[in-house]
DNA sequence: ATCTCATGTTAGGAAACCTTACATGAGTGG
DNA sequence: CCACTCATGTAAGGTTTCCTAACATGAGAT
């Protein structure tokens, strides 16, 4: 539990998440207004963001590497953080699980990130 | 050795420093004048710190705290990074034994940081 | 009573970031 | 093949954060 609050710290700028993720600030934003992450800001409305945040950053790129589109990686995330139901047959259409086929059979191929997804616990 | 690679990459920015440690801006640049830190910088000048930069700014505190001066400190952490010498007995005259005692006095006392030295190892 | 040390404060400038708006190339569907 | 959409690039104009340099100051030591 407080370890949840470690990782939902915002600690990082801009700069540097871009350099993490290689993403561009643009991408960043852009998954922004999709409600993928949702940084801090300070006072002075600069973004501030979490290892979490750099950690769905990467999952991200992953899944648009995989030519995943936004509106999929939304319905992925939304399924991931939905309240875990006791009931496992009302959250799983064939089409999630063609998409977690994908992505367990992409695992291999990911070898072009400058980190690599999971890789973050290297930080924390 | 890959993990002291973690602890010195500069992820954090000024503004993040000094939430964390609890001193100012003209505090942190003071102890970098006087070589107790080296944060790196960004092409555009702006320092870059690392979680080893925070630890060592929370001892430079501590240090303070109990009444040391920059030159007492900046001893302290030139004995520090000496090469360990096999024979004790030159690198420790009776003040480095005193200060060392102070030290561990003082060690039920810090509870006053935002963050008490030591607990940095949470982030990473 | 003066000096030094650690820190505050201010000024002027540069870098990084913000939002908004428009541009664009790659796919997709009609 | 044409029009659309999507993800991203880019540019403009403005604000915030950080930089250095310089001077101010209060507390302790001499």
């Amino acid at each position: 539990m407080s370890r949840e609050i470690r990782r939902t710290m915002p600690l990082l700028s801009m700069n540097i998440v871009m350099q993490l993720t290689e993403l561009s600030a643009r991408q960043i934003r852009y998954y922004e207004e999709h409600h993928l992450i949702e940084p801090h800001r300070t006072e002075g409305n600069r973004r501030m963001f979490s290892l979490n945040d750099v950690d769905t950053l990467l999952e991200i790129k992953d899944y648009l590497d995989q030519g995943m589109n936004m509106a999929k990686i939304k319905k992925l995330f939304a399924k991931k953080n939905e309240p875990v139901s006791t009931d496992e047959r009302d959250l799983s259409d064939s089409e999630l699980r063609h998409i977690m086929r994908e992505e367990v059979r992409q695992a291999q191929r990911m070898q072009k990130s400058s980190i690599r997804r999971g890789d973050l616990s290297r930080f924390y």
